[in-house]
DNA sequence: ATTTATACTGTATATATATTCAGTAAAATT
DNA sequence: AATTTTACTGAATATATATACAGTATAAAT
C-alpha cells in the first residue's frame, strides 16, 4: 500500500471523521468546508489520488459515493496483539504485532492500547491462562492489587502490583512462582501499563 | 422504541444493506429500484415514518443524508449477556438480557449467540473467575473435554462435558465442587450450547 | 531535462437528488 | 363515523453535487 503525503492523510482523517459524525460521507464541498479549501477541485483531486493508491474507491455519478476499502476501515478499528516474550519490551512496531482484532469502545470498563499474549502461567490463579489476550492500557499511574505489565531491563513480565515506600512487590498469581522484590528507582525498571480486560479465543 | 410495520422493516433493512454494501446510504431513488416501488415519493413518506419513530434521522438538503441511530445500528451488531442463575434457563428473552455488548465477526475463532455471565467459581481452575462473560454458541454437539452449558431441570452450569456410552459427567474445575453423573436420556437434561470463547472486563 | 505528481484557485454545468404537490385506496385508530 | 396512518403512483422542480476545464506553482520521479 503505497504511502499517502501528509495533505492526503488529512483528507482521509476527514472522511472518517465526518462519517463518524453524519453516518454518511462527506461531498467535495463539505471536504472544502472542514479543511478550508476554497476551490472543490482541491477536494476532487485529493480523493482521485486516495482512489488511485487504494484507500478508499469512489462510485462514480453518486453523490457522497465515497467508500473506504477494507484495509482502511480495518486499521482504524483494530486493537493490535502482541507477544509476551520473556525477552524484550512489548512495543508497538509492525514487526511485534501478532495480528489485528477489531475493537468497539465499550468493549471493556476502561480504553486501552492493546492486547498482550500471555505466554507461562504465573498468573493462573488470578484467571490468567496460557494464550489469553489481556488488555494493556499504557500507564505508569497503577494501584496496589493492579495487574499490571512490568520491564526490568528486557524482562517483561505480567504481575500483581504492591508498593510501599520506595518498595515493589511483583507478585505471581500461582504458588510455583516467586515474588519479585525491587526498588522504585531501579535503573531499567518501568511499569509499561495494566490490565483492564482480557479474551479468550479458546 | 414503537414498532414498525412490515414494510417500514423492509425498508429499514433495505437501508442497513446499501450502506453495508456500498459504504454509503442510497438515495430515495435506490430504495425505489431495490424494493421495485414506482415513485420516489413512496420511499419519503417511508423514510419519514422510519424518522418520526426515531429508527433513523435525516439530514434535510443533504443527498443521501439517511442516519441510523443509535438503537438501530447497535441492535444489529451487539450481543446480549445473560446472568447464570442457578435455577432458570438462559433464554434470548428480553428480561434476561442484563446488556449489549458490541460485537464483530472474528472476536473469537468460531461464531456465538450469547455471554452468559458466570456466577461462582466451579470453573476455576479453568480460568473462568466469578463475573466472567462466556461466549457460548447454542448446540448440542458437544466433544469430550468441551466446556458447556447444561441444563438440568431448571438448574444451569457451566461444566467440562465427559460422555462414555449413555453416562455423561460433568465436571467442575474447582475441587470444592462435585462432579454429576447423568443419564443421556434423562428427562429434563440437556446440553445448551458450548463455550468458544471469554471476556473479562475486570 | 522532461515528465509526472502534488496542491491548490476559480468558473461552469449537466445531472443526481431531495422534496413538494396532486391523487387513489385500504387499514387502523379514535 | 370520522380521522389518521399506511402505502403507494406520477409529475414537477429547486438545488445539491460531481465533475470537467482553464490556470498557477512547487516538488518528486524518470
Amino acid at each position: 500500500m503505497k504511502e499517502l503525503t501528509i495533505q492526503q492523510k488529512k483528507v482521509l482523517q476527514c472522511i472518517k471523521f465526518y462519517i463518524k459524525k453524519t453516518g454518511f460521507p462527506p461531498t467535495r464541498a463539505d471536504i472544502c468546508r472542514e479543511l478550508g479549501f476554497k476551490s472543490p477541485n482541491a477536494a476532487e483531486t485529493h480523493l482521485r489520488a486516495l482512489e488511485k493508491k487504494c484507500y478508499i474507491t469512489i462510485e462514480n455519478g453518486a453523490s457522497r459515493g465515497i467508500n473506504l476499502t477494507e484495509k482502511t476501515a480495518e486499521k482504524s478499528q483494530t486493537i493490535p496483539v502482541i507477544g509476551l516474550v520473556a525477552a524484550g519490551s512489548p512495543t508497538l512496531a509492525d514487526e511485534n504485532i501478532e495480528k489485528r482484532i477489531p475493537y468497539q469502545e465499550s468493549l471493556f470498563l476502561s480504553d486501552f492500547d492493546y492486547f498482550l499474549r500471555v505466554k507461562g502461567l504465573s498468573m493462573k490463579d488470578a484467571g490468567i491462562m496460557e494464550d489469553d489476550l489481556v488488555a494493556i492500557k499504557k500507564t505508569s499511574e497503577v494501584r496496589n492489587g493492579d495487574i499490571v505489565v512490568a520491564r526490568i531491563d528486557d524482562e517483561v513480565t505480567l504481575k500483581y502490583f504492591q508498593s510501599s515506600g520506595n518498595q515493589i512487590k511483583l507478585i505471581p498469581a500461582n504458588d510455583d512462582f516467586e515474588e519479585i522484590y525491587i526498588n522504585k528507582e531501579t535503573e531499567g525498571f518501568f511499569i509499561e501499563g495494566k490490565s483492564v480486560g482480557l479474551i479468550r479465543e479458546n
